[in-house]
DNA sequence: ACAGGAAGTGAGTAATTGCTCATGAGCAAG
DNA sequence: CTTGCTCATGAGCAATTACTCACTTCCTGT
């Protein structure tokens, strides 16, 4: 077996290895005699598979704690979908468990058989969300980007989730070619003349379904991290009553939209309109508790992925 | 926490524990502490969700098919050993991936240390298989052939197996050298009396894995082309209910060995016994599928090597 | 051709996990 | 109240898995 191109035959390996290993559920024994090798080499073949991400594993119980959380979320911020993942007390991750149950949920909509329109926004949770996507095809969708992927400096985001996704997903995507912030109003609509970004944003509106990560504000918020954001601009916007950012929009502490400039320097796609699709936030932690309380107190969102931890702030908030 | 609802609490511990065990990744030691019980009951709830199938373990790789499809064909037929290429829709070869997997399972016999004895049927799908073998020492084997390799006009067969596999391989074999088919019953029993014959036989019967091809019946069939059996015999056959044919051997479409006179000519060794033995098909390609589906469900062997299409037709069958 | 480096390997060992067993709690029937 | 049953529990131990280290192989760039 497994004699032919050379480059993936590792990864092939290590898919075997990793498939006897946990679907077939051999021990690493075994597979090192099926496979005519050592066992150390079973066992490296299987952590690859495992850190490759070749091996998806998937909870699939509503667990009755995340269940009741998430029932009163959706009652008392009025939400559409609210899934609740549980919380890992010794993890500083920001995303694990959310990244899973998001891309778990990403894939329901692209399963579906009806040509839907998918929004994508930009982060590390979304970023880890897509990245647990497997392979699918998916001529009948159509994929768009919410907000621009260029740096201030010009160079491409880091977070660029709507090509990761292209990796995996084979439907048509629709990228962003613009900076997240225009330098002005007049710059924005210039930017937004050009056909390319014409496409976009017709998509944007007509999407079914968008997923956004839900950005802090203050000194360390990822816009600033990222580059594309000034810490003098930052200061001013909080002291203007900014609660937090989807997409590059500035929402205050009540989930209103800032009516001040800078939201019309803003190059994003708008949201959709939370009437007709479903906005969903993938966020979790300490740091996000006001921006995303903010978030679904004014309905930015419409629908939310987070763990146990947040969800109980949220609910006591 | 959990402690809610009586009755599902033991599942919603189990899923709990699940997914920090495989999704967040700690051990069981660290569940157990989190969740204030005992290492082992930590353990049985990681095991109680993985035999409840709370957790969803899946490959994400184009190999992962195959194993599927191989473990459905072990399953549904009974097979001791299937391998299952991935298909090349672009070739219509009927051997590319088959020969690399058969070589790769036939070096894997001769890098045995304990003698074994292996047997070989005839065919291209074979030939092109043994084509694929390193040059070994393996002066521990036997091996033999289990057809004859003479044909209707006296000359030696061009898919002689077993003499390109001596050529790479460095052992003890046994050729045939007697036609496919003898003219009569009687006839048969005159030419395996012969010595050389018999010691042929005697070893087929000791083999202890068989790797042959599958021959399907009809105008073009293999026999018919190699000029081992004549247009009008062939006919005879199909009409009497065959279905396919193994070193010679005729099955029908239930894999129950003819029994009119036909068999009774058929001068090659006995298939080993499919109890004690590995006896293991080479086949692939929409041609074999109904000559390969009658010799799974017969037992006529048990063990294959196929191709993914092939494998799908057999588990749809 | 050869030094340097990345990547793979097997051995050995520590850590983790799986299994069996004896025990006791909870409960229904007698 | 006792008996007999099921089921969960923790202990102890065996099996399995993860990791480290020293060594080899195979490139790569002089």
């Amino acid at each position: 077996m497994a004699r032919r191109g050379e480059a993936n035959n590792r990864l092939d390996d290590a898919a075997r290895a990793g498939w006897l290993y946990y679907v077939a559920g051999r021990t690493q024994d075994e597979i090192a005699t099926v496979m005519g090798i050592s066992r150390q080499s079973a066992q490296r073949l299987v952590s690859l598979a495992m850190s490759e991400r070749l091996i998806k594993v998937r909870l699939d119980h509503p667990i009755a704690a995340c269940l009741e959380a998430a029932a009163g979320l959706r009652d008392r911020y009025g939400l559409k979908h609210v899934e609740v993942v549980p919380s890992d007390p010794g993890s500083t991750s920001t995303t694990v468990g959310i990244a899973e149950a998001g891309a778990a949920e990403i894939e329901r909509w692209l399963k579906s058989p009806e040509p839907q329109v998918l929004a994508i926004g930009t982060g590390r949770t979304l970023k880890a969300a897509v990245d647990q996507l497997p392979t699918m095809e998916c001529p009948q969708h159509r994929i768009v980007s919410l907000t621009g992927n260029i740096g201030l400096d010009g160079s491409a985001a880091y977070y660029n989730v709507i090509f990761s996704m292209a990796d995996a997903v084979k439907a048509r995507h629709f990228p962003m070619p613009l900076p997240v912030l225009a330098a002005s109003a007049e710059e924005r609509e210039v930017l937004h003349s050009q056909s390319l970004v014409q496409v976009a944003l017709k998509l944007g509106a007509e999407a079914n379904v968008a997923f956004v990560g839900v950005g802090e504000l203050g000194p360390d918020a990822p816009l600033c991290q990222d580059g594309f954001l000034a810490q003098d601009e930052m200061a001013d916007l909080t002291r203007a009553g900014a609660a937090g950012e989807i997409c590059g929009w500035m929402f205050d502490h009540d989930g209103a939209l800032l009516s001040g400039s800078f939201n019309e320097r803003v190059a994003s796609v708008p949201l959709p309109s939370r009437d007709k699709a479903s906005v969903i936030g993938l966020a979790k932690g300490r740091r996000k508790y006001e921006a995303l309380r903010a978030a679904v107190k004014g309905g930015i969102i419409n629908g939310l992925i987070t763990d146990e931890a947040t969800a109980s702030h949220l609910l006591n908030a």
